[in-house]
DNA sequence: GTTTGTGAAACGATTCACAGCT
DNA sequence: AGCTGTGAATCGTTTCACAAAC
């Protein structure tokens, strides 16, 4: 498949948010200029992002909410489950299992790990925490597809080459690093630092 | 100020962030090429991203590791202290607390607020959480410079446009909705359920 | 000889504008 | 008549390449 922007991936799952919210209030079709409104961004942009997918709208009238919501869960990957490890058994983790969002989406933490002894054996969120030297011998006979890390910056690197020897082909990282993973490797770094610089940068240059 | 790219700013927090090692390392002096082997990006881009704000390296040498150090600072905002607020007392509040890197950069919570009646007057990372309906007063005599919002995704727009009648003019935002906000005022959204289907994209389309 | 700083070239993403379908 | 789908034009960002500084 021809390669696609992640800016356009990032707006088709708004896109696919806001459709579902049209759907739940009974709308059933909705035109590229609607939708560009409710995500602010264009028209065009919708439709340019929607045509690298192919064309699922009708000239005149608009596109299907029903048929488009199904199209770009097909794009985006969300027809099917995730099983992901969580490498850290801290504040964050907890936080992302409460989004309600994360098991909504497909999304199924099978296992959970840590180094601090005072929590391994401990319940987490219906699950066993895992020592994480462990790590190899708990996910060989399991199904892994995202490993979510969570660990301090010292450790992250570590963490991430021993995911990715267990085949682990998804990686979302917390830790404030850059993560090294071979090119068949997908990483998401979501780095809070630098959020708070770029509003500190905003918030000094205007 | 001529417009810089949000990539370009958060390029120049990732080098800060690499120089701040180097510097712990003892090293002195740095090449375009160095800092750009380490971030991930080439020396062209580092030297076009630090052209935008001045000339800081002697050509043939590089950079002064401290006085990049101190010149990137001074253009992120870094040199002062920024007070913070924080509405929703929840797992990703303090998470963003216990993250070191949060007040070693000098943000500061002055005040959490919570809706939740059982939430209400506890203690909470050495703050007392306030009842959100008194967001007002609180808040009415006390500099603010940045709020994190850190509520349910249906509250989320009510806490910012209050915010923003109070003054404030960042907000970093965790819930899951787009805010809308004057033009003045910046906001930056860090969706997780973005993330996500950012990496189930990647593993589909392979 | 080495490395910066920067115009110019290349590339990539967004916007325009309109032909074509309903 | 209304709205999509898409080439072409525009705009913004990254890379190239080299003269200038050390």
């Amino acid at each position: 498949m021809r390669k696609i922007a992640e800016s356009t991936v990032r707006r088709l799952s708004l896109y696919l948010r806001f459709l579902e919210e049209f759907e739940e209030q009974g709308i059933e079709t909705v035109s590229s200029e609607a939708l560009a409104a409710r995500g602010g961004t264009t028209s065009a942009q919708v439709r340019k992002d929607l045509s690298f997918f192919g064309s699922f709208g009708k000239r005149g009238l608009g596109y299907s909410v029903q048929e488009l919501v199904q199209k770009l869960r097909g794009i985006l990957g969300l027809g099917r489950t995730y099983r992901v490890a969580m490498i850290g058994a801290g504040k964050i983790g907890s936080a992302l299992v409460q989004y309600r969002g994360f098991k909504q989406r497909g999304f199924e933490i099978v296992a959970i790990f840590d180094t601090d002894a005072a929590k391994v054996g401990r319940g987490w969120n219906g699950l066993t925490v895992q020592d994480a030297r462990e790590l190899e011998s708990a996910l060989r006979d399991q199904r892994v597809d995202i490993a979510v890390i969570v660990t301090p910056a010292d450790s992250a690197q570590n963490v991430a080459d021993r995911c990715v020897a267990l085949g682990i082909k998804a990686v979302l990282n917390f830790a404030p690093v850059q993560l090294t993973v071979p090119d068949d490797v997908v990483v998401k770094t979501v780095n809070l630092a630098l959020e708070l610089e770029t509003l500190s940068y905003a918030l000094t240059n205007r």
